[in-house]
Order: C-alpha cells, then sequence, then structure tokens
DNA sequence: TTGATAAATTATACCGTTATAATTATAATG
DNA sequence: CATTATAATTATAACGGTATAATTTATCAA
C-alpha cells in the first residue's frame, strides 16, 4: 500500500475511532508532517483524497476539518460498490436469478463496446435487505476480460473477484438514472404493485485503463431508495 | 485565474472544439509542460481537476485519454449548479411562487445548523424546460450569510449572486434523494397527478469555510428527469 | 470596549528533482 | 511466426523548498 493511502487510512480510523463530528479540526499539516514522518507533499496527497472521499475539507490559512454525512441507512452513488460498504451494518443477501453466456443486445454491446457476436455474462439478481427487496439487477460482462464468472462468485462480491481473482484494476464509472413506473415483471420481483415508482440506474464500468467491461442495470424499490451524493467544490 | 485552472480550461477547450472522443489520446506531459510553460506538479493539478471532474482519464506507462459522457440532456448530480450548466443548450425558465423572510422549519434549522429564531429567506420556484415543468423547488438560505435577496436575482441565478454580488466563496454540498409518489400540491405544479412518482432531492450547500447557507428540496418531474452521475476510480 | 492594524498561523500554488511502476514498443530467440 | 526478454515511454510517488493568500490571533489606538 503506498504511503499517502495509508496515511489516509489512518487519519480516517482515527475520526471513527474518536467519534469526531463536522466542523472538529485535525491536526495542522506541520504537525501531520513530523506525526507521520514524511514530507509535506505526501501528506497533502492524503488529504486530497480524503477530501474527495468527502470525509474532510480543508480551509486556507484555518485548518482541516472531519466532513461527515448523518444520515445512515444511504447508498452513496459515488462508491460504486454501493451497498457492500454503505449498508455494512445491515443483513443484504443475493438470490441469483440467472447466470448464463450469452450474446448482447444491441445496448449493452454499445455501451460495453464491443460487437454483437462477442459474449458476454449475463447476471440477473435479486438483492435483499432485512426481509425486503431492494433491487432488481441485470448486467452485461465483457467475457473477453471478465473470463470467468460461477454462481458462488456471483452470490458473493463480483466485484472483489475481478480485482483479487482477476488482478484486474477497476477505474472509473457512468451512471445515469432515470425515474419511472414499474412493469409488471419488475414489480412481481420487488413485491410492489405495477405503475409503482421506480428508480432506474444504468452504469457502464470501466478498467483503470478505460475499457468498459461491466453494464448493469438496477431497479430499486421506491420505499428503500435512499442515496446520497457528496459533491465537492472542484466540480462547480 | 491561477495557472492550473486555466492549463485546464485550455485542455477541456481545446477537447470540445476538436471534438474529441472517448479514448482520444492527449499530448504527454512532457510535452504539455513546454507547451504551457509551467512546471510538471503544474500540469499533473491541471490533469487532476480535469480527472475529477470526468474530462479525462490517466493511465500509467500509457497516456492521458480523453473521457466524455455520451448522452445529451442529463442533469449532472456533481455540479451542483445543475440546469444552468448541464442544459445550456435548453431554454430553461424560472417562475417565482415565493420569496420572503420567515423562521425556518424545525428541519430546515437543524440542516442549516441555526436556531429556530434566526431569519431565513424562504424562495419557492417552478422550472421549466421548453414548455414543460421540470422541478419545484423549495430554497431555505440563512439571513445571516445570504444577506439580501430580490424578485431579480432569484429569477436569475442566485448562486451566480452570491458568488459575485456577495463575494462568498461556495464549497461541497451533500444531497439526499428519494424516490416516492407525489402529493396534490406537487402534482398540481408539476402537470403530473397525485400519486405519480417524483425524485426528491434534499441538498445542504456549504461555503467553503464549512458554513452550511443553503438547505433545498427539489422536486423533479419524472418525464424530464434524466440524472448522470461520473465516478472516479479513488473514492471505491 | 470597540475598531482598526499588524503579526502569526495555516493551507495552497508553484517550482524542480529523483525514483518507481505500468504500459508499450522493440529486439532477441526458438 | 509466435514467444520471450529487453528497452523505451509514460504517468505516478515521494522528496523538499519558496512564495502567496486566506484566516485567525495579537496589538494598538481611540
Amino acid at each position: 500500500m503506498l504511503k499517502y493511502q495509508h496515511i489516509a487510512a489512518e487519519i480516517e480510523k482515527y475520526i471513527q475511532e474518536h467519534a469526531l463530528q463536522q466542523g472538529d479540526k485535525l491536526p495542522v499539516l506541520d504537525e501531520l508532517m513530523v506525526q507521520f514522518g514524511v514530507s509535506k507533499s505526501t501528506i497533502i496527497k492524503s488529504l486530497e483524497l480524503l477530501e474527495e472521499r468527502g470525509v474532510i475539507f480543508q480551509v486556507r490559512g484555518s485548518g482541516i476539518f472531519v466532513r461527515r454525512h448523518g444520515r445512515k441507512g444511504y447508498i452513496s452513488l459515488l462508491k460504486n460498490q454501493g451497498f457492500t460498504r454503505d449498508l455494512d451494518h445491515f443483513p443484504i443477501t443475493s438470490q441469483v436469478l440467472e447466470l448464463s453466456v450469452r450474446k448482447p443486445t444491441r445496448e449493452a454491446a454499445t455501451n460495453l463496446n464491443i460487437s454483437m457476436e462477442q459474449d458476454v455474462y449475463y447476471v440477473k439478481r435479486v438483492r435483499y435487505i432485512y426481509e425486503q427487496t431492494l433491487c432488481v439487477e441485470e448486467s452485461y460482462y465483457n467475457k473477453a476480460i471478465v473470463t470467468y464468472l460461477n454462481n458462488e462468485i456471483v452470490s458473493d462480491s463480483i466485484f472483489d473477484y475481478i480485482r483479487e481473482g482477476l488482478g484486474l484494476k477497476i477505474g472509473f464509472s457512468d451512471s445515469y438514472l432515470h425515474v419511472g413506473k414499474l412493469e409488471e415483471e419488475e414489480a412481481g420481483h420487488l413485491g410492489l404493485h405495477k405503475g409503482d415508482p421506480k428508480l432506474d440506474v444504468e452504469t457502464i464500468f470501466h478498467l483503470a485503463n478505460g475499457q468498459p467491461f461491466d453494464f448493469s442495470r438496477i431497479t430499486y424499490n421506491y420505499i428503500q431508495s435512499q442515496f446520497f451524493i457528496q459533491a465537492n467544490g472542484h466540480g462547480m
């Protein structure tokens, strides 16, 4: 693990263990430098990482402060690993409805940037939180990249497997959100009624080298659907 | 304007003017250094900014590449200025339903971190795209920070006024999303029916020094509601 | 006490450099 | 020709430093 990542993790751990609240001040830069025995630029890199993740914010001339969202049980739309992290104190289970190799739909092929003759893994899952259905997920994985999947992997965390099992580096993702009304079939899976509200999230996941490897559409149960986004000033 | 911001803007302009597509390669670091006549760290800072904004991605050992989302007409959930930027080719208009000084609700007071006796500006607007209603927005501005508002400002861009008119620096924001069914009153404003789907987005906007100054809830017309989010690997 | 002014604190911009890791291109090998 | 080894390219990590801008604190004057 890189120095700056390690330091960032240490600082984050410190914040959690000491239950620091929004606005609480952290040690100043020079102090952190001495404390961790690294150069200024390394500390700055760590702090930038934490700022990007929404853990802290920095004010020139003033200091480094804790930033914490108060609401629990919300799913982050930025960490694209979703539930596993945010809802880790909640009992999440998966039911695999289908796992097969097939040809992609036109839409999937376009988003994965492959031809319609190339093979993909198709995965359809229902996710539960407590006894309630959380969402239905349909995913297409480019089989040229994600060469192998089985029921065990798919029941667990596919992304962990891609990282550790296949040794691939996951990069960025583009998500598109739509609100609409449930179709009959979707409503059945979610235990809701046709015409009820739904949130569809389409995401294209890319490797660190820019190749798209996963196109997925998740349909959320509107009753369980709470999301949050932390935006930083630079994007504005 | 800072050097690295200026360079980032130049690079972004270059990408747009030359209509570069996803995957197209930009000049290498050393070349950019020479081209802009600045040090390596400054170029790196510019590229980090563009990466954070989802404009480019970098691959070690390979190069700097263009990243572009293909779909038009989607509202970014990260640039919290919303429409003005994303939909700037679409005719967006506002109708101010109310502008008044009042005491905040308990919820607004909590989120603005003030007491219920302190004054706030209350703004209620409907936003239209083409002839369709896009959303209804209710906002509470801490009057101790946003000292003055009038109808003209509120019809235009409140955030531009806060930045330029009041000289305040806007920092980060926390947004919370819920999907639900429209109430009678909301449906009326949006030209929809009670029980139709809706997306509620609550956002707390902070100044760069961490003070919350605006708490707003936007209810979107589900028919016009298309959003996108670009996530970067570091957050994962 | 108040208000203005100066000083100290603190994060940020920017410079320059060395070392390293990932990728890609090239050469060597069978 | 395919495979492997090597070299070149390229972004990233990490060091250390000076200058600057924003904020907070201390100082002083009224």
